[in-house]
Order: structure tokens, then C-alpha cells, then sequence
DNA sequence: AACCAGGACGTGA
DNA sequence: TCACGTCATGGT
């Protein structure tokens, strides 16, 4: 199974090559083989996000993709960073007018402005400190997935991130239960690869690339993942 | 015109 | 624990 899962990794690599997540507004390296690609993203540097700003970006970035696309997560932070609010402190000054007028275009606008403020007031109180995950879920926003979104991508922890695509990829494959909960998919992963920060990044990444392409509506044709298929 | 998008929360079995 | 409705905008 562990043989399967990187064969896999691999495969997808080098299909689609680094991805370069989570993107980050103030960096102008480009990845023009991305679908939709929009600017941010750094491929084969790992070393991103170093600043505190940025660090925060990406943590924005989590809670305004929810449920949405990145282009429309992007905008969003667009309009944030017009305002120079991409900077803990000068959101929470913002009233809640403007906030939610700038983030808008990323849909649920009143819940999401309300998670913007948990967040940036949870990440101030740390000081600098990496949370635990356990921590992170207590705020009122974060799920399991943007937990380990935060942590993989902002702190470069090895939390493997899950996501309906990954679910939706590997139960196509017959590989695990189209019903897996969400920790055990993600145990299933972690234990399955190596506890890798690089590796962690660019596979949710691919799977979300290739999920993009082949996994948006049914029904399902992945040939390219084909051979993996159990039975 | 329905369906989907880099989910989370509250509720009731 | 698990299933379900709700939240909202924008693209296909």
C-alpha cells in the first residue's frame, strides 16, 4: 500500500511538476502550466512563507478559500491587501462594513468576516508561537482541513492535508471507502508516506491540480490514474 | 439552469 | 459518531 501511494505521488509529479502552494500576493514568481494559474506561487521553494505578514497571508488565504475557488479566494485578498490590511493588526481595526465588501466575491461573507477576526485575534495572542493543532480547532472557522492547511502550509508542520478530492480521487480507485472520515483519511496518508513537509505540500496540491481536471463532475474519467485502480 | 468550488457549524438522531 | 441543512458568490 505504501508502494501504491508514493508510485502514485510520483506519477503526478511528474505530470504535473512542484506546484509551488500555498501562493502568496507579494511573491511574483509564476507557474504558467497551472490551470487558472494566478500569481503567487513559488514552485520547488519551500522556504515560503519566512515572513510574518506572509504567514498570516496564507492563514487568510485558509479561510477565504473555504468552500470556493482560489480565483475568487484570490480577489478577496486582492481587495484586502488594497485596503493593507494583509497585517494582523490593521484588520482588526477595519470595521465590518469594509470587510466584508472586500471579501465578498469569496462567498459567505458574513460567516467568513467573522472567522477573519477569530483567526487574526488567535494569531496575534500567538506571538509568534507555531499552535498546536488542537489549538487551531478551538477557533470558530477552523475545521480539520484548514487546520492542516494552516499548519502544513503556513508553519511547515507535516500535517497531511485532506479535502473532498482527495476522497473523491482515491475512493474512484477503489483505494479507500468513499465514506472515510476525515482523520482516518488523513492517518491513512501519513502513514503511508514519509513524514515529509515538501512531500505533504505538493501532494494535496497535485491531487487538487488533477482533481481539478478530472474529478469536477461526473462522471469520473481518470485514465491517467487507471493502473491503480484496486480491481 | 443546475451544479460545483482548495468547508465549517449547528442541529437532531 | 454521523447525516443533513445552511451559509453566498461566481463560473461553467
Amino acid at each position: 500500500m505504501q508502494d501504491l501511494i508514493i508510485k502514485i505521488y510520483e506519477k503526478l509529479y511528474k505530470l504535473y511538476g512542484p506546484q509551488g502552494w500555498w501562493p502568496i500576493k507579494n511573491h511574483h514568481g509564476t507557474n504558467p502550466t497551472k490551470t487558472g494559474a494566478t500569481r503567487g506561487y513559488h514552485p520547488e521553494n519551500y522556504d515560503i512563507p519566512k515572513q510574518r505578514n506572509d504567514i498570516f497571508e496564507v492563514i487568510l488565504g485558509t479561510i477565504l478559500t473555504q468552500n470556493t475557488t482560489w480565483l475568487q479566494a484570490n480577489n478577496a485578498l486582492t481587495h484586502l491587501n488594497q485596503l493593507n490590511v494583509i497585517e494582523p493588526e490593521k484588520l482588526l481595526d477595519l470595521d465590518d462594513t469594509t470587510i466584508k465588501a472586500a471579501i465578498r466575491c469569496a462567498g459567505f461573507l458574513n460567516q467568513k468576516s467573522i472567522y477573519l477576526r477569530e483567526i487574526t485575534e488567535f494569531f496575534i495572542k500567538l506571538k509568534g508561537r507555531i499552535p498546536t493543532r488542537k489549538e487551531l480547532l478551538k477557533v470558530k472557522g477552523v475545521g480539520n482541513e484548514t487546520a492542516d492547511s494552516i499548519l502544513l502550509y503556513a508553519y511547515k508542520q507535516p500535517e497531511f492535508v485532506v479535502d473532498a478530492y482527495t476522497r473523491r480521487i482515491f475512493s474512484h480507485l477503489k483505494i479507500v471507502d468513499e465514506r472515510i472520515n476525515y482523520m482516518k483519511l488523513k492517518h491513512f496518508f501519513e502513514s503511508n508516506l514519509p513524514s515529509d513537509v515538501p512531500v505533504y505540500q505538493e501532494y494535496h496540491a497535485l491531487i487538487v491540480e488533477h482533481a481539478k481536471r478530472y474529478y469536477s463532475r461526473k462522471p469520473y474519467e481518470d485514465t491517467i490514474l487507471n493502473e491503480f485502480s484496486i480491481k
